[in-house]
DNA sequence: AAATGCCTAGGTATATATACCTAGGCAAAT
DNA sequence: ATTTGCCTAGGTATATATACCTAGGCATTT
């Protein structure tokens, strides 16, 4: 830890925390404090909660959680690059699976670092991405040359998304038809664009997308 | 910090946590280094790991979590509580379900608190468990009066946990049915079971089900 | 005007899950 | 020794999901 900082000549990188575990901010204030070229300016628990806090802190980053209440972290951040063009984004996940590494880039990601990554890495990752660079996790990196993003293609519609929650709720494709009054042949067609956007191979995985990306509650 | 304590005249209370995201154990060290009348002796990120270290150094108190690979908390919590009587598991979980706080009771856990809880409490909860009370957060003792155990009702065989686990991951009957060795249509006589007990309705309940209790990985 | 993307929906066939039923082997508990 | 619970598994039937195919209406974009 190097707390040898001259606070006069470099202004500090503001970093907004957002992220709905209590322990893991606590966990990254703990880590982040010995770095004085960086601060804390706040510490959010809820994706909606978030954008507002940041419009008005206006952050140089916000290291940012993936599944949160109200609002995704994937959907916060696609709003914030536009929003805020000169707030990065670092995406802080225990996910690491290709749709989620893409969906982060594509919505204006600056980066993408792990849980598990150690606390030296998160902080290199800030001042990384904060001078405009960006900074992916080593597993992560790896997985976007091996899984090249194909752009625009993982992204549900806003009606997908709507058949996928109640799929995901447990209705079947014959009473998710009833309840929008649709064919349920369409809905089945619905199903696999879905699938297939999303490269996803069971009805488990559906679910578990679902539930990962906040269209149905996990209770 | 306060790190001034008089090592030989109170012996501290060993603490093994057993959570496998990194950032909720540096938050839970950092917060929990201000007491020094407590040691974390070992921090843990797996199930199976927890066990054999907790074998080994018989720690006072074992702060566990319950979603974790290959061994969740609840199971981890059961063989613990029969192995070291002496050593007390109190639940540190972001569940706050009925069944989830049932099954932690039944398998010997001294206490319950949820993740956030300000660190003065898991302090707290942790010194009275290692004096052999229980504590309970307020709303899991709420809901401990208002929902009262019901001894082995819902409960799911070793058998049965696995192979949820199988569904919940996405695999077929029939693939479950290979990669046990067993007809599919004992894999059926399974899932029939688990849905009858659990009282669940859907598939999507199913793998709900499997995610909030920790017997398969989110992502 | 033409193209694109989205929502819609049907034909046909197969795969999988579910709902009933019955029932034996086996270990632990009583 | 009997009971109990668990794991096993088959018969039969239906319900649902999936995998291929095609295709029209409609709004937005170019």
């Amino acid at each position: 830890m190097n707390n040898q900082m001259d606070n006069n000549s470099t202004p500090k990188i503001t970093v907004l925390l957002v992220d709905d575990h209590p322990m893991v901010q606590n966990g990254l204030k703990a880590c982040l404090a010995y770095y004085d070229d960086i601060e804390i300016i706040d510490a959010i628990n809820d994706g909606s909660e978030a954008l507002k806090a940041a419009m008005e802190l206006k952050p140089d980053v916000i290291l940012m959680d993936v599944s949160m209440p109200n609002l995704n972290g994937i959907d916060a951040t696609e709003i914030l690059s536009e929003q805020l063009p000169n707030t990065k984004v670092l995406i802080f996940s225990m996910h690491d699976s290709p749709e989620f590494v893409s969906s982060a880039v594509q919505a204006g990601a600056s980066g993408y670092v792990l849980k598990d990554t150690s606390s030296e890495e998160v902080y290199y990752a800030i001042t990384a991405v904060a001078k405009g660079n960006t900074h992916f996790s080593g597993s992560i990196a790896k997985m976007l040359i091996e899984n090249p993003i194909q752009p625009e293609k993982n992204k549900l519609t806003t009606r997908e998304q709507v058949i996928l929650s109640y799929i995901a709720q447990g209705f079947s494709s014959k009473e998710v038809a009833q309840k929008l009054s649709i064919s349920f042949r369409t809905v089945e067609a619905h199903r696999r664009n879905i699938k297939s956007k999303l490269r996803l191979e069971s009805f488990a995985d559906l679910v578990r997308y679902a539930i990962n990306h906040g269209l149905v509650e996990e209770a």
